[in-house]
DNA sequence: CGCATACTACGACAAGATGTCGTTGTATCC
DNA sequence: GGATACAACGACATCTTGTCGTAGTATGCG
């Protein structure tokens, strides 16, 4: 697996990170536990620690409060995710779901319009 | 979440209905463990009848053995698990992570075709 | 009928992942 | 130098998942 999946918690220090570009703990903490117990600090300091160590952030050391940027973007995360369900359910190729989404009009004229500018550049 | 994820036992089980139809329970294990200890009876009794609870099978009762069948397709359970990550990522729309894919040319030219004409068609 | 065989239903449990918390050591600031 | 904030990490409760055992029920065959 390429692409790790996130776990629910770890995912929503990611999504704070994507909107937010670098972060030290307690700003993530003070996000994402507005009502902060104060134990939450560590529960943070091992979600970015295990997110570190499956290489979705990077930890800056310099200052004493880290600061903690994403290694992957969230277009990269969707991505490679996508690519292990395929990989896992049909064998690798796209075609197969997005076909079943067009044929049950799931996805909007919108989406369908970008898709075909999208793959017409090139 | 409308398609739940399926674990990987129950995936595997999944992927046989998938590929055979339908199938009663001892021809499932036959397959899935094929030095098969006795024991693996109750395992797939229980996976199937989570499965079942989860809306993946249709249980027919009629004959002693019964009979599982598929109730959503390889397809739409990967087009369901897509939107989900799409839903959760990227705010629901699949441009963004197709896009990533196109740029880091992660698809292959055979599926570009095949999506080209897909989204030409309508 | 009465037993053996095969199957279903389901409780229970071990292992692993995940979210949380407490403790200890270290840096920083006044 | 003591208070404050933070890092590091062990520990644990919970949940999910895969497995297994047991008890009940149907079926087939003498």
């Amino acid at each position: 697996m390429t692409v790790p999946k996130l776990a629910n918690a770890e995912f929503a220090v990611m999504e704070r990170l994507w909107r937010k570009g670098a972060q030290t703990a307690r700003l993530l903490r003070e996000h994402l536990y507005p009502d902060a117990a104060n134990s939450m600090h560590g529960t943070i300091q091992r979600l970015l620690q295990r997110l570190e160590d499956k290489g979705f952030v990077h930890r800056d050391r310099d200052r004493a409060a880290h600061l903690f940027t994403p290694r992957i973007s969230r277009e990269a995360y969707a991505a490679g995710r996508l690519e292990a369900l395929a990989d896992q359910v049909t064998g690798g190729s796209f075609v197969p779901m997005i076909t079943h989404l067009v044929a049950e009009r799931r996805l909007s004229d919108a989406d369908m319009a970008r898709l075909r500018r999208l793959l017409e550049e090139r």
